[in-house]
This record gives structure tokens, C-alpha cells and sequence, in this order.
DNA sequence: ATATTACTAGTGATACCCGG
DNA sequence: CCGGGTATCACTAGTAATAT
């Protein structure tokens, strides 16, 4: 299914192009199809990446860049020829990355105004939407999850399970476009590997909710922050609800987890500050 | 040393629209 | 027609780099 697959990265102005395809309807079926077909003639070992862009959430995540940076961007006068990649657009993340401390805004800037000049409007005004994090475009985790499963041809319910054990859509989609659903089934829960969590659900009324969930127990709603700990040996890591880790910023946290009365053991719960 | 600017990250509320 | 997903907004706290 995958013999039409490009060599050589995907031009950044395909996956543009699919972005605003995707933006300019508002039915979920079309998206998916759109997603879908673009998928399926990405390079397997860019489709991480490529996926990563469509979601509005590169793998390198958040990189220090917002308004101060981009504004001056739109007086660059744009490319007439597109011509960049997407590889090229994720090594100037990884490049932003790594440009930290004294004389770094210099650096960054001039990184950026790099990227712009080789960049068509349209893709610069995509880069600038995906720097910023807001792409807009009405597709992100959940449309991109059945595009997956369409370009795979593997069930929805399959990639969605990877998915949430992986906690890394990304990576899901690398995995089934390369080994289809015998890589997804190798995808299990893992200590210290950061999951999905699941999101309260709302009920009409609390006698529906204790039917459907039966036996249930009931406690104050506390104002903290969501934290997921996992614990094997003496290793500890603490993530929050977006997988970030945390482990370094809550040693309190750290010594109650190490603490417990067991080898391995995933937790998931609210931490509440004192202050 | 201190203040300022820019960016990240989290919570929660609300409006809207597709699809079953 | 309603549930669920998406977008948007408002607010808050914290951190890093740089200017004063």
C-alpha cells in the first residue's frame, strides 16, 4: 500500500497544502481523508515528525519562540519558489532547541529570519501558526488518530489504545504506517514511561453515574494539579497531564512515591500546594 | 543586584458544529 | 437532537534572558 511513498523529504509546501485543505472544511470525514492520503506518501521515518507538524505540536515541543520573534518575520519579503522541506523546518527547531543562554536572542533571531526567507507566504504563514501554537485547522489528537488508523489500514480502536500506553501520537503513527498493526500490538503500559490519562466524564445526574460505574467512592474536589507518578526500584518520574516531566520540580512528591511499600507501581492523582 | 520583557504551562468556562 | 471534539478566552504562576 506504501509503494508510492516519496524518496527524500516531503516539501513543506505538500504539508501546507494538506493544512489548509484540511482547515477549509469542517467535516470531520473530509479531514481524515485529506490526512490520510498525505500520510500515505510520507517517508516512514518522517512521518513522526510530519505528524507532529499537522497536530500543531512538534516533537521538539515548546522552543522559546512566540510574537517577539515572528512579528518581524512578515516583513521579510517571501520566496517566489517553495523550496523548503520539511526536514529543514525540524532541524531549525532542533536548532532553536539547542541555542539557550547569553546572546541567544541574536541567534535565534537570525535562525528564524533564515527559515522565513526561504519560506513561500503561504508556508510562512503556516510556520508562524505552528511556532506560535495555533494552527487552527480543526484537526489535531483525535482527527489525526482515524487518519492514522486510514492510512494504516488498521482499526481505529487499535491506534487509539497505542496511542494513549505510547502517550506519543507521533511515534504511534511511525509504528503503524512502518509495521501496521502487528507494531501497534507490541505497544504495552510501561514504568516510567508517561500515559495518556483518562479525562473525567461528565453524567446527567450522580444516580447514573454510580449505575454506570457501580461500586464508586466520593471525595472533595481539591484545586491541584493533575500528576501521573511512576515508580520501578528506586527510579521515580512524575508527569502532568500534557506528559510533561516534572520529576525534578516536585521532590516532595518524589520521596512520598519512593516511600511506598512496593517494587513498581503507576500512580495517577492531584498534588496540592501549601503556599 | 534588580527590573523588565518574553515565553511556557496550567485551570476552567463557553460557544460552536459535525456526526450518529 | 445531543454528545464529543475543537477553538477561544481569561487568568495565574513561574522561568530565562537581557536591560538598567
Amino acid at each position: 500500500m506504501r509503494e508510492a511513498v516519496a524518496r527524500g523529504s516531503l516539501p513543506l509546501a505538500d504539508l501546507v497544502a494538506t493544512s489548509a485543505a484540511v482547515a477549509s472544511t469542517r467535516a470531520r470525514s473530509s479531514k481524515v481523508a485529506t490526512l490520510a492520503a498525505l500520510l500515505e506518501r510520507v517517508p516512514t521515518d518522517e512521518v513522526a515528525v510530519v505528524v507532529g507538524f499537522l497536530v500543531g505540536a512538534p516533537r521538539q515541543g515548546r522552543v522559546g519562540v512566540g510574537w517577539a520573534l515572528l512579528g518581524p518575520t512578515v516583513d521579510l519579503d517571501p520566496a517566489s519558489e517553495a523550496s523548503l522541506t520539511v526536514a529543514d523546518v525540524d532541524a531549525a527547531i532542533d536548532e532553536l532547541q539547542r541555542t539557550i543562554g547569553a546572546g541567544s536572542t541574536a541567534a535565534r533571531r537570525g535562525i528564524v529570519d533564515d527559515l522565513f526567507v526561504r519560506a513561500t507566504a503561504d508556508e510562512a504563514d503556516f510556520l508562524r501558526r505552528l511556532l506560535i501554537g495555533d494552527l487552527r485547522q480543526g484537526a489535531l489528537e483525535g482527527v489525526m488518530t482515524d487518519a492514522i488508523a486510514k492510512a494504516a489500514d488498521v482499526p481505529v480502536a487499535v491506534v487509539r489504545r497505542a496511542a494513549m500506553l505510547a502517550g506519543d501520537l507521533c511515534r504511534v503513527a511511525a509504528d503503524a504506517l512502518g509495521g501496521g498493526e502487528e507494531a501497534l500490538a507490541g505497544i504495552g503500559l510501561e514504568v516510567l514511561r508517561p500515559v495518556l490519562p483518562m479525562l473525567a466524564a461528565t453524567s446527567p445526574t450522580v444516580a447514573d453515574a454510580l449505575e454506570a460505574n457501580g461500586t464508586s467512592s466520593v471525595e472533595w474536589k481539591l484545586d491541584g494539579a493533575r500528576i501521573q507518578a511512576h515508580r520501578t526500584g528506586d527510579a521515580v518520574r512524575l508527569f502532568t497531564r500534557n506528559l510533561n516531566e516534572v520529576t525534578e520540580r516536585l521532590p516532595a512528591v518524589v520521596d512520598v512515591v519512593r516511600s511506598l511499600p512496593v517494587d513498581a507501581v503507576i500512580l495517577d492523582g492531584e498534588v496540592y500546594g501549601t503556599a
